[in-house]
DNA sequence: AATTAGTTGCAAATGATTTGCGTTTGTGAT
DNA sequence: ATCACAAACGCAAATCATTTGCAACTAATT
């Protein structure tokens, strides 16, 4: 918890016209630690009872909703967000033990003015969400084995 | 319910390895016969009171399971599904209304080596995932008397 | 320091999905 | 056609993720 840090997830939330209060400043500061992305349970696991769990909901709407983080879907019942930077990535999952991995730009941004002379009922399109499913190595060989 | 459909979806769940239950057809037949993806909820709802809805909840996952249909992720709190044909696509979902629309196959598939090239944990993808998230003509236009 | 709108905790409600269990029903073998 | 068994079913209750209402609090602005 040093100074630099607290300051720099105060601005950050600022400019994005947050109120840097307490649970988002914790919240976000989960989220920038977590190398992977993380789902509101995760928040509210790791935060043990420093904060309510509604606490927690409301914040990551927010923080969803002012474009600090953005959600990812995995598959997995409940939704999972990562901090919203600027390079913009994808995610490989293991369909066996959840491993994600994460996938350097693809280049989709340029398909979707195709996407657009397709679509007959659309007029923009705003974002996209791309992930792949396979086997990690330790799943694959797992598989193998009992096969 | 003329007995020729009977036919075809009886042996489309045994040619899958599930037993062509009451359940099972009913339920295929429902999904069969949506022009979109679906839910389980949307289900419970079509057929009333005529399935328990854990049946119902039961028979999606054997259906997902054994290939018969896919689960695609629309950020709505619930997994929706379609049959899984042959003829792969991707969606474009309003944020407005959740209007769905298809996107025919963008060759996605030939980016899979690429991205075993990329991945260190990983030795082979099976499948991905990819929607398209837009305003359609009809938000949008709403969006703009608003602003 | 005072004002105020946004944030928080708590309790309760909701909505989707799962589990346990006794009963029923397809299916493959007689 | 009948039997036997595993799989599927309905019902009630449990669980899990998330939301809502409301009173108390707190960060930003003056």
């Amino acid at each position: 918890m040093n100074n630099t840090q607290k300051i720099t997830l105060h601005s950050l939330l600022r400019k994005a016209g947050m109120k840097a209060t307490l649970g988002h400043v914790k919240i976000l500061s989960i989220i920038l630690k977590s190398k992977k992305p993380i789902s509101s349970q995760d928040v509210i696991d790791t935060i043990a009872k420093q904060l309510d769990s509604t606490t927690v909901y409301r914040c990551m709407a927010k923080l969803k909703n002012s474009g600090i983080i953005r959600q990812i879907d995995l598959r997995q019942n409940y939704a999972h967000y990562e901090f919203f930077n600027m390079a913009h990535h994808h995610h490989i999952i293991c369909t066996g033990c959840k491993k994600i991995e994460d996938i350097k730009d693809c280049n989709l941004e340029a398909v979707h003015q195709q996407i657009l002379e397709q679509a007959k009922q659309f007029t923009q399109v705003r974002h996209h969400s791309l992930e792949f499913y396979g086997l990690c190595k330790t799943c694959s060989k797992k598989a193998k084995i009992n096969s």
